[in-house]
DNA sequence: TAACTGGAATTACAA
DNA sequence: TTTTGTAATTCCAGT
């Protein structure tokens, strides 16, 4: 419902005549090159702009857009807001916004309507309420708290758009009046809007908290933890979820991210790389002070979407103030800077105490001078967490060269640190950026990710927890962004672009205080696999930005499933024709004697088509090994490739997850796969392991075999560099994998199938370009997607060659027909012939993430002050048998393809779901 | 002492 | 609506 009334919303003429265009411009001095990056305003003391304009002379397309829009400072305060000796705060209202909108938020939050252009008061919660910084426990550390994490997704397309910056179309880094409720993000209060970033009145834990007496009782069902009182372990949010403790913490200095503004535009020059990227407490503090005071009322004069989402994004990204800690600059050096803006805004800060609390200034466990290099950070706003992109482009390749291992017991706020991953061997995960010869040092960016069938995505139920103590070696540190937390590791040179992932564990969220969060759509039970997502952002000589990202095998986080259920982590054979036969070995944990084999096939509305049990060879059962004779399918005459699953059973509700297995026509090659060396001792004859991927990135859809990535760019594009020499072989399923090479399937590096032309799943261009460069959109040609689906390779490179379902991405779908991929020939490796080599600004970036996920769609990329491509929304008629057109030609058709591409009018949300609708019963067909 | 572990009791939830 | 089994969460006792 909420979707609905969010794309009627973006339809409706009205609706997005107006544009919000609310800004907070809040210049921390040298405090936070993030915000001078992200508003363009650097000034010498604190400023806090709070307008909303009604803007009719938004295009649409802006409105897509709307987080670049409605975010920017040269949307509102192109000048920025003046520089004045003190705290101050401007707040305009002028527009109106859908009374629905009105309604809504005013239901939600306490906040009372008294007219469009009137104040709105919003109730408060009791001073009382708010913890004592004293109770923190150590999982009140950021580490511990748990925050919001971004759900959002593709599938899910609108929800969560109200809390992610990237996600909602309305985003703006405006303190709404209703973030104001975000006082809720008071510090003690420790709510999700702990963080600047979150909007109070997005989350449901608002509105409970104010009718509950916050932070009295925890939401949800489950009594206090007896520590709960202030003196143990549990920590109280406003809402009672210790996680939701957050940045208002005195302990925490929550940050913008510089990822967090689509629309900022943060040059090398306005990027500080010698002061503390990591200190907005002062926006914060400004956020507080606007947002607290109860009185402030915006929320007339904002469409609610806007209002609920700009306290989120403006501060994207926090820094975690490690208690104790001492800010540091990227030399080591303290910065304060930002205190006096903190101090100043203090005396507003409805939380009376809560800068009275010493700031612990965060520190890292080891001088990071790397930082002053970091490189990561010069684009001010990178990919959103829940794109799919890239493990190699160009010169570029990232690995993990050691995967964690299958299970890791997440540990609760209430519980200490469970420590870090580890890996099988006993060590930790190992990550490593080849292909990178510069000298500056990058930021390796570690979140939790998903590890279900769909597209992969921050997880909604755990958070990296960033491990400290003498046996961790790797120097970290965390920031948030979009309700993720993300671990920042240096990749030093020095070091061969290797990092040791020893510094990560990972935090459970209560399911209860996830779920009730307003526009999750997940649940928390039985969902307890993650995967550890890996990013690195490098920045091009021309200001472009190549974003990499690799996620690693899946890990079970729960405890009780870690010692029963039986996991498949490895099987030797992804795809087998229909004739069946063949032994697969599975490599796993809790395999038993009696384990069963089960193979289904679901029809796309999950009713069961087919069902068969597997031969199990119980004489070579192991715990963590199983060999398995693939069953023939129920269908031997198929004419293109079939996706079942297949799970171990154990008795009784102890399944594995699915795992993912590909039929194929008689007369397709079957793909084979590189042993690993560590598994080659398992492997029997014939048995090469593949690493399983069924829940893990999105995958190819395979009709037709899908060749190794590099191989799909040769001749077209730059391989991925081959990986180094000295790769260690520990993670079998980071080896790179070798494939027959179908002619047919080589030869063009075609979708496999319709929804190839623009795969929901497809990866997203890694490079960015320098902002303000008017964006060609025009990413890959059509016929290069497929190909870019193929390198988007997360996890083990393996699993490229296996089907799966793909993620739709929007940069692919604006292409023009026509259109090559732009070409950037300052990009090394000749990436300018890449189909990764999409010319788009940041703020495009960001601009389309969040009109993508807010839309329900994928962001597509365009200027922001560039009209949309004049593309006739060509809806051609496809042929009824898509699939034996295909077989028919051995290829599918670029032109389709590029009609595909055509049907994605930028800007034009409703073509894009007639698109999806349309893609779906392509591919049904 | 803090971090980390393993186990298990308790509670919540779903079948 | 109740029962029962499972999953989630919290707690304890160690290392």
């Amino acid at each position: 419902i909420t979707g609905l009334k969010y794309i009627s919303f973006f339809f409706f003429p009205d609706a997005y005549s107006y544009t919000p265009n609310v800004s907070l411009s809040l210049p921390l001095g040298m405090g936070n090159p993030c915000l001078a990056n992200q508003y363009h305003t650097l000034q010498t003391s604190p400023v806090i702009s709070v307008s909303s304009c009604h803007q009719t002379g938004y295009s649409l397309q802006n409105d897509n857009h709307a987080a670049s829009g409605y975010y920017l400072p040269h949307g509102l305060r192109p000048n920025g807001a003046p520089a004045l000796e003190s705290p101050r705060i401007e707040i305009t209202a002028y527009s109106q916004y859908p009374e629905d909108e009105v309604e809504e938020s005013s239901s939600e939050d306490h906040i009372i309507k008294r007219g469009v252009n009137s104040i709105v008061t919003l109730t408060l919660p009791n001073a009382d309420g708010y913890r004592d910084p004293s109770c923190l426990s150590p999982a009140s550390s950021i580490s511990s708290r748990s925050c919001n994490s971004e759900a959002s997704s593709y599938e899910s397309g609108f929800y969560n758009y109200d809390n992610s910056p990237q996600n909602s179309p309305w985003q703006s880094p405006c303190v709404s009046p209703r973030g104001s409720s975000s006082l809720l993000s008071c510090p003690h209060a420790g709510g999700p809007a702990g963080s600047p970033h979150h909007s109070p009145s997005t989350s449901p834990q608002i509105g409970a908290m104010a009718e509950e007496g916050w932070p009295a009782q925890p939401r949800g069902s489950r009594p206090n933890s007896p520590s709960c009182g202030g003196v143990g372990k549990r920590k109280y949010s406003f809402n009672g979820a210790p996680y939701r403790q957050t940045s208002c913490s005195p302990n925490q200095s929550p940050i913008p991210s510089p990822h967090g503004s689509p629309r900022v535009s943060v040059t090398d020059e306005n990027w500080l790389a010698n002061t503390n990227q990591y200190t907005n407490s002062a926006i914060v503090a400004a956020i507080n002070a606007l947002t607290t005071d109860g009185v402030i009322d915006m929320g007339e004069g904002i469409p609610i979407k806007t209002r609920k989402t700009m306290l989120d994004h403006s501060p994207s990204m926090s820094l975690k103030v490690e208690p104790g800690g001492e800010e540091l600059g990227p030399d080591g050096e303290l910065c304060h800077e930002d205190y006096p803006s903190r101090l100043a805004l203090k005396k507003e800060n409805y939380c009376g105490g809560f800068l009275d609390v010493p700031q612990h200034p965060y520190s890292w466990s080891k001088p990071k001078p790397y930082l002053s290099n970091v490189s990561c950070y010069s684009s001010p706003s990178l990919p959103a967490l829940d794109w799919q992109l890239p493990s190699c482009s160009g010169p570029y390749n990232l690995q993990i060269e050691v995967q964690p291992k299958s299970h890791h017991r997440a540990h609760y706020e209430t519980e200490g640190s469970r420590g870090a991953v580890k890996a099988l061997s006993g060590g930790h995960p190992v990550v490593q950026l080849y292909g990178y010869m510069e000298s500056e040092p990058l930021t390796l960016q570690l979140f939790i990710g998903t590890a279900d069938d769909r597209l992969l995505r921050p997880h909604a139920f755990y958070q990296v927890h960033r491990i400290t103590g003498k046996t961790v070696s790797t120097a970290s540190h965390e920031v948030m962004q979009s309700n993720t937390k993300i671990l920042e590791i240096p990749l030093l040179p020095e070091n061969n672009m290797r990092a040791i992932i020893d510094c990560a564990g990972i935090l459970k969220l209560r399911n209860s205080d996830i779920e009730l969060r307003k526009g999750e759509t997940d649940i928390g039970r039985k969902n307890t696999r993650v995967r550890l997502v890996f990013r690195v952002h490098i920045n091009q000589p021309n200001g472009r930005t190549v974003s990499l990202q690799t996620a690693s095998n899946p890990i079970e986080c729960s405890q009780r499933s870690a010692q029963e259920l039986p996991l498949v982590e490895k099987q030797s054979v992804e795809s087998y024709p229909a004739t069946g036969g063949k032994m697969m070995l599975l490599s796993g944990l809790n395999f038993l004697p009696d384990s069963k084999v089960v193979f289904v096939e679901k029809a796309q509305d999950g009713h069961h088509l087919w069902e068969t049990e597997a031969k199990v060879d119980k004489d070579s059962v192991k715990s963590s090994t199983l060999v398995v004779e693939i069953p023939p399918y129920r269908n031997q005459r198929i004419s293109s490739p079939v996706h079942v699953n297949f799970y171990v059973c154990n008795g009784k509700r102890k399944r594995s997850q699915c795992q993912r297995f590909t039929y194929l026509p008689p007369n397709v090659p079957v793909i084979k796969t590189e042993p690993s060396d560590e598994y080659d001792s398992l492997v029997t004859a014939g048995l090469s392991m593949h690493s399983k991927p069924y829940y893990s990135q999105p995958r190819l859809t395979p009709i037709m075999p899908v060749a190794d990535p590099d191989a799909c760019l040769v001749g077209a594009y730059p391989p991925c560099p081959p990986r180094h020499a000295a790769i260690p072989s520990s993670s079998p399923s980071s080896s790179p994998t070798l494939h027959d090479l179908s002619p047919v399937a080589y030869s063009k590096c075609l979708p496999s199938s319709p929804t190839h032309a623009a795969p929901p799943g497809s990866v997203v261009p890694p490079i960015q370009e320098t902002p303000g460069r008017p964006n060609l959109a025009h990413p890959a040609s059509p016929d290069h997607n497929s190909c870019l689906g193929m390198l988007h390779s997360q996890g083990s490179p393996s699993h490229l060659n296996s089907p799966g379902p793909h993620g739709y991405h929007p940069i692919y779908a604006n292409s023009s027909p026509s259109s090559s991929p732009v070409s950037h020939p300052s990009t090394p490796g000749g990436t300018a012939e890449s189909p990764f080599v999409q010319a788009y600004s940041p703020s495009q970036v960001q601009a389309a993430a969040s009109s993508a996920q807010a839309g329900g769609s994928p962001p597509s990329l365009l200027p922001e002050d560039a009209s949309p491509p004049s593309m006739a929304i060509t809806v051609k008629q496809e042929p009824q048998e898509l699939d034996q057109m295909y077989l028919d030609d051995g290829k599918l058709p670029e032109t389709r393809c590029a009609h595909i591409a055509c049907k994605f009018p930028l800007g034009n949300y409703l073509t894009k779901e007639r698109h999806f609708v349309f893609l779906d019963e392509s591919f049904s067909i």
